[in-house]
DNA sequence: GGAATGACAAATATTGAAATCTGTCATCGG
DNA sequence: CCGATGACAGATTTCAATATTTGTCATTCC
């Protein structure tokens, strides 16, 4: 399909999603993907040098997705605190819905993350990132207090006491009943304690 | 060896303990287990309707026996902040120095964890009971502001906020070099959350 | 009488031969 | 010249035949 068009890095990774996608983690090949995009294997090793550095690329695209998806709420308006939760419910909403939309995309998604946690581990620092910028606003607005040690650490800290709820490993718990009070209660306790 | 006692179901469970540690969960068979003792398969199953149930017997002995090991420090005297830090720290450090000593082990329990999840909800339960009876006490001892909702609600939020220092999901952290100060710092998270 | 046995059917796991896939590279074609 | 190709070797996966395991139960043995 569209065999014309020059076959570049992004035509690859979009056809190796579809191939994920339809075929899942365990079934997906570097043949499948040049077969979709109508060009010899060869081709696609052209652009990446191995399976794995593709389905890394992969994994790096869908997560900086999600980073995307939540720039809006760590730099929406208004008082920190609310941004806090904003941004804390946007992340689980998020990965909430994906998971409970998509269990089987969810799945294919999780054995990717477990591949590439070197990418993981920038995204996190990413997602860090951004919550560290919400509690330093905070702390300019005196509605945080001063960190133990740094905003960072602080930042982290909420990032793992959050930890369940938006680690795809815990993808499962996220259709109980209760599970929407365990996060309010969760981000309550994180709430408190960031209270100067 | 051993054949002339008489076949319990504790000398069964520590048997399948054996062979679990020794096959791992995927080759573990309830003929090994006969073997093991010295019996016919068929007489294990005098004592257990399914391999499912002795392996749930199994995974609940081996939960029992952490609980058993945390209580000294539900229990112990002193001031609430301090047992509360102490029952999490020892919780944590249990964890750890079981995945850490024995990798395999831990592996093979986490599957048994994944197969036996009523288990483990009640299990949680008497983990988050230990942790709302410091909690408790530290409310009537003044240290701790009164709860949001209720006893229950908060210890979970404890509970989930350290979930990932005691959860088997996440024991390839728990070598990571800075996981003590990402412990601590979730820690001090929660001690301020809990001021009155 | 009641615990233990072992033969058995159905379900599950293992094995190894055949097929497919990964990654390379000499060659092709525009 | 430069991207694309497809044949190829070695690694990995599939698939079907074979073996083992699970769970039952009529029979045995103390």
């Amino acid at each position: 399909m569209a065999a014309t068009e020059t076959l570049t890095a992004e035509r690859i990774l979009e056809a190796t999603e579809e191939v994920l996608r339809r075929y899942g983690p365990a079934k997906a090949t570097v043949v499948d993907v040049a077969r979709v995009l109508g060009v010899s294997h060869g081709s696609v090793y052209r652009h990446f040098r191995t399976k794995a550095a593709l389905r890394e690329a992969v994994t790096e695209r869908w997560l900086e997705r999600t980073v995307v998806e939540l720039r809006p709420y760590a730099e929406e308006p208004g008082p920190a605190a609310e941004r806090l939760t904003g941004w804390l419910t946007a992340l689980f909403g998020l990965k909430r819905h994906k998971a409970g939309g998509d269990p089987e995309l969810m799945a294919t998604f999780q054995v990717l993350i477990g591949e590439n946690s070197a990418v993981v581990d920038r995204h996190v620092d990413h997602l860090v990132g951004q919550i560290a910028r919400i509690v330093e606003d905070g702390h300019r607005e005196g509605v945080f207090a001063a960190p133990e040690r740094d905003f960072a650490t602080t930042a982290r800290a909420v990032f793992d006491a959050t930890d369940r709820f938006h680690d795809p490993a815990h993808a499962g718990d996220w259709s109980a009943p209760d599970i929407g009070d365990a996060f309010a209660a969760v981000v309550s306790l994180v709430q408190r304690a960031l209270r100067p």
